[in-house]
DNA sequence: TAGGCCATCTGGTCCT
DNA sequence: AGGACCAGATGGCCTA
């Protein structure tokens, strides 16, 4: 599933790093060409042999010994007579060019691998894009966005399966397991989630959440993270498991007074991939960041590729028991006869109606 | 100041 | 041989 889901973003991500590396290509060349200038060594000097610092640079230099013989024949004997010599393969002098060719080696592999990191960072970044909470300005951990990653992919999975509609704390729920307080704390802000019925709703173990000072409000709340992943974090803790401590967040989700429904028709709403049911909250600021604070919900609507056929999600999101409908593929099923999940255009606004 | 997260460097291993 | 991938080390930044 999560190759599935890499693959649909897989041609972004190489455009994103198509442009990435166009960028910084030139001055990893740039970079490169001072070397060059540097060491006065073309690439048919590189591969003249030379000795490592380390056992790799010295495999690395291992291709060019019989190159190097004659050089090692003019210095193979500094030690004199005075020490006996030592068994095994000879210790070659680190020349110059050898030690400039393995510098020009391992800058051009720090650009690989760095290249190679940029491009994993865009695919992450993309990855954020499609989970249910996303922010420019306050990103989810990597850890975490693998984790609600597959936690998302998980509850549509089970969606499809049931084929009905989750409560909104059910699929919360479903999204935050094994994720960090101060992000479980965030998929509940961005789900426009009531922690009135949230925290009293049943643990997947049978226990209860507590929360003897919620830091949701009715109509409100202002809950403090300005880092998603907090030293609070606990792996395994149990989900959900909210406490009435301000995690530090940035965001304010607003709820219409005294309702527990998200007010979608609010002007804030950018469109279905981001209706903004978290806006700025830091308090007492109104910068241009914080405007543009942002996040999306993408698990908000939900149809299947067969015309016609909707799954029968009640609109107060209510679990609307036994209403499994049997024209929806089990989950296997739609895995195995879709190539691609469902549009996320039709995943969104699955709690908008 | 400790801890989390991140970018980068580095050396090792595997593959083509 | 060279590149991709990986994991450890390191240092910087940020926040509680």
């Amino acid at each position: 599933m999560l190759s599935r889901l890499f693959s649909e973003v897989l041609p972004d991500v190489q455009r994103l790093a198509a442009d990435w590396v166009e960028d910084n290509e030139n001055e990893d060349d740039k970079a490169k060409d001072e070397d060059h200038e540097r060491c006065h060594l073309d690439d048919d000097e590189l591969d003249e042999p030379q000795e490592g610092s380390s056992r790799a640079e010295s495999e690395m230099a291992g291709d060019d010994d019989e190159d190097d013989e004659a050089e090692e024949e003019e210095c193979g004997d500094e030690n004199g007579g005075d020490k006996p010599k030592k068994r095994g393969p000879k210790k070659r002098k680190m020349t110059a060019a050898r030690v400039e060719r393995s510098k020009v080696r391992r800058l051009k592999a720090n650009a690989r691998e760095r290249t190679r990191m940029h491009d994993l960072n865009s695919a992450l970044d993309n990855l954020r894009k499609v989970v249910p909470c996303y922010s420019k300005t306050q990103k989810l951990s990597k850890i975490e966005t693998l984790r609600l990653a597959k936690n998302y992919i998980l509850a549509l999975g089970e969606i499809l399966r049931n084929g009905k509609r989750p409560d909104v704390v059910t699929y919360v729920q479903m999204l935050c397991k094994g994720l960090s307080q101060p992000t479980t704390n965030l998929v509940a802000g961005c789900l426009q989630l009531n922690t009135r019925n949230f925290l009293t709703e049943q643990c997947p173990d049978g226990s209860r959440f507590h929360m003897p000072s919620s830091p949701f409000s009715v109509h409100a709340y202002s809950y403090r993270c300005s880092r998603l992943s907090s030293p609070h974090y606990q792996p395994g803790a149990g989900a959900l498991n909210l406490r009435g401590h301000s995690y530090g967040s940035a965001y304010e989700a607003v709820y219409p007074p005294g309702g527990t429904s998200p007010d979608y028709s609010s002007p804030d709403y950018e469109g279905q991939h981001s209706p903004p049911v978290c806006l700025p909250g830091r308090q007492q600021e109104s910068s241009e960041t914080d405007r543009n604070y942002h996040y999306s919900m993408h698990y908000s609507g939900l149809t299947t590729s067969r015309p016609g056929h909707n799954l029968p999600f009640g609109p107060s999101g209510a679990r609307s028991g036994g209403s499994h409908s049997e024209n929806i593929p089990p989950f296997h099923d739609v895995h195995l006869h879709h190539d691609r999940a469902p549009p996320y255009e039709d995943l969104n606004a699955f709690f908008h109606n």
